[in-house]
DNA sequence: GTATATTTGGACATTATTTGTCCGGTAATA
DNA sequence: TATTACCGGACAAATAATGTCCAAATATAC
């Protein structure tokens, strides 16, 4: 049940990953080098990682760097547009105007 | 020719605006109550206005503020995530997330 | 071609935001 | 009950965003 479609936020996976590999918030911390009370804060999306933490939270938690930076970014991006009623247009730009710069830069 | 599909950034959509009016940086930058040289950047991009400066500039060139919002939000985006080679996957995960959250606080 | 106005870009300053710590309280577990 | 884990707020440090000033470059008007 965790996949990208039912997990809606960064915080909730890296918990569920932490759990499921019964750690405590203490020793994931300890391998990030940071304090445990940040790390706690990350899994309830009050403080956000580094994006070398995501790395590393990827590498310790054996699991796809890739998706967990989809996450990631996924969250910051809806966290600053979910409350405005326009933000399915700004996706959509957003995505228009990936495209074409990328197609300029050929 | 000045619509969301052929403007690619904010920058060029006001800078077009400007010219269109005939006004200096000059002028409008005082309507902002900035410096011109801000204003200039602006329009090249390599500063942003803030939300408020957003709209003083759709009042000021008689332009509808919510396309304005999506440039300014889309370039934004844009920015941060278009050298990635997951930024599709990014907005997908975006745009699943807003509409589950939204549903869930229906 | 000179004078005037506009635009540009860099160094620096200010302010805002993000990230992190510390610590005292609360909840869970042995 | 003792121990460990977690939480949350106040504060601090680091980073990023925003803005100014000024001198040089460009464009425009005369």
């Amino acid at each position: 049940m965790s996949n990208l479609k039912t997990i809606s936020s960064f915080g909730g996976l890296i918990r569920e990953l932490r759990k499921k590999q019964m750690l405590p918030l203490r020793k994931v911390a300890a391998r990030l080098d940071i304090d445990p009370s940040t790390l706690g804060k990350m899994e309830k999306n009050t403080r956000r990682p580094t994006l070398e933490q995501v790395s590393q939270l990827a590498s310790i938690f054996n699991y796809p760097a890739e998706e967990l930076m989809i996450h990631y970014f996924s969250d910051l991006i809806a966290s600053r547009i979910e409350h405005l009623p326009i933000a399915d247009q700004i996706l959509k730009a957003t995505e228009n105007k990936i495209k074409q710069r990328k197609n300029n830069t050929l």
